[in-house]
DNA sequence: AGACTGAGTTCGAAATCCGAACTCAGTAGT
DNA sequence: ACTACTGAGTTCGGATTTCGAACTCAGTCT
């Protein structure tokens, strides 16, 4: 935006498409392993036409494709494709938070190293270097740059 | 939700505070430096009533603070607090997927490691193994837990 | 034939969103 | 003392989204 309805750095359309409340818990429920329109409604409560909408959009844009998965009667189910798989250190990112500042009774440390089982952290790596570091040394969230 | 109106886990509580259109990029206004209401509004092109909703909601779950900065005519502003601040990895995250997968003109890498300049790479950090991975190799988004 | 399944659509009521204009306290200029 | 301006909102009516519940439609099962 900034001045009237422009088309706006990547994140604002990214929004437009994946920032409401359904969206990124359908990538979380695709990631679990759900693919089937009735799945998606019981697993997390969705209206039917709001489900209907939001998976043609994230089809659409690219998170979901939709794939025929039977003939005789035509049957069709959503699965990730590559860029829906992608979203997922930002569904870490607010699943960690959520666990850390959420009012919601939590249930304990869900997010562990797989091979350790030990808690994980979050950070960035810097291929140059050869370090992590954490967000604050992170340049350009919009911090300094646009406008 | 899983099973009509329920409390919901944490990620579900959080999407229902920040999981708008808005509420991202106020947060990411705010790292910016926006503070002010009229700023909010020009910078974002968001619609007053709007803004005011959002912002109430947003201290309300303790992501910004109200702050009185003047006396004279009592005027306000909003600072991100402390678990605010502790967004900005899911923010890093949307934004860098939003540059590699949005189909918006993007501009360029914007993401970088401060002190060095080059390109960073989003990662998780084992205190026990003493290694970064990536997000296949995490454990707990949903994929195995719960229901 | 009758019941069931999966993937949707259709409906009207309720809640949200929007832009534009208004408020209200105090300040600055003349 | 009158006018204009600032910042942080509120009020308005209309347009858009959201919702739950019920319906559709092709094909299968018993």
């Amino acid at each position: 935006m900034n001045q009237q309805g422009q088309p706006g750095s990547a994140i604002e359309e990214t929004l437009r498409v994946v920032g409401d409340r359904w969206s990124i818990l359908l990538v979380r429920a695709g990631l679990r392993g759900i693919r089937r329109f009735d799945d998606f409604c019981d697993d997390l409560g969705i209206a039917r036409p709001v489900l209907t909408e939001r998976l043609r959009r994230l089809v659409k844009f690219g998170i979901f494709e939709r794939v025929r998965y039977q003939d005789k009667p035509v049957r069709y189910e959503y699965r990730l494709t590559e860029a829906g798989l992608a979203l997922s250190p930002a569904l870490v990112a607010l699943v960690r938070w959520s666990e850390e500042y959420s009012q919601e009774v939590s249930s304990e440390t869900t997010l562990v190293h797989a091979p350790c089982g030990t808690e994980l952290e979050q950070a960035f790596w810097c291929r140059s270097c050869q370090t992590t570091f954490g967000p604050q040394a992170v340049k350009g969230v919009g911090v300094n740059d646009e406008s």
